[in-house]
DNA sequence: TTATTTTTGCAAACTACTTGCAAAAGCTCC
DNA sequence: GGAGCTTTTGCAAGTAGTTTGCAAAAATAA
């Protein structure tokens, strides 16, 4: 008599997920186990529509989606970026596999490398196959007069 | 009798906004010269609305504005960011200032710096005072079969 | 199990951004 | 410099991703 959603398959995986949950305090319902299994399963990027139709069908609503992922991003479990303009991109934040993203400005077909020294990643994008290479790197943390407040 | 409008002082910077333009092959109208010459006196990153602010009012309208923009991004006079979540944000393209942003994650404020290695970035932001930082490096290019079709 | 808290689904709202269309402005060529 | 063609603008309405208020349902605590 299992009780685990049809999506995640084995007693190991639910457990890590239920721990990953637990350890971010977040509790434990049926659409954050499933989105969280889906992005540790599938390494994305995903957009949140992207997700809502990977899901087992009727597995939950998109605002719930939503709401489930800007807590993942909070307490850190995922990461997000915005690749293609006005869509949000999330993916599992697995810190033993660093890594970027090159979207192709036609396509939009998202590909990912491992390289992350600057100058050297040029170079292995233009080996891929890649031209007219620009970058976006943009860093985020808290100020100095935050951390006071 | 001068013709140039009130916020573009100088036939100086009249001129080169208007090669600018000219370069790109963009014809030359007032709400695209008021635009880029905001954009290249005061180093944003601004939003299409941090901008409609500062141009005189009724200069013109939003739309404009985000067209303007767009315009400007195809033929690369700026660059645009997603900055804050669901916002872009614009700055003059000037091949002899890169540099990168950092965002705090709290107060949104938007500093800017030149180094542009990896690992010497980190540091410089940790002695200016950042803590918990995370990035955000993004690689966009034309991939080997768009370049064919 | 019961009581309290948190989360979900639904539908409506919100907001950054885009678009269709007619009028206005810019460009071209004589 | 002006006529005619093309491009751009303003306006208003539309779009799409995302958020939110609220009552019902599920999860947690006791």
């Amino acid at each position: 008599m299992s009780t685990l959603p049809t999506s995640i398959k084995t007693e190991e995986e639910n457990a890590k997920i239920v721990g990953l949950l637990k350890e971010k305090g977040l509790s434990v319902t049926l659409p954050r186990k499933l989105i969280l299994a889906l992005l540790i399963k599938e390494h994305g990027p995903f957009s949140a529509e992207d997700i809502f139709k990977k899901l087992p069908k009727n597995a939950c609503d998109q605002a719930t989606i939503y709401r489930c992922l800007n807590q993942f991003i909070e307490t850190q479990l995922v990461t997000s970026a915005y690749l293609e303009k006005d869509m949000a991109h999330f993916e599992f934040n697995d810190p033993h596999h660093h890594h970027h993203h090159i979207i192709c400005k036609i396509c939009k077909k998202i590909d990912s490398f491992h390289d992350c020294i600057l100058d050297k990643i040029e170079s292995t994008l233009v080996k891929k196959g890649y031209k007219d290479i620009q970058h976006r790197l943009e860093f985020f943390g808290v100020c100095g007069s935050c951390q006071k407040s």
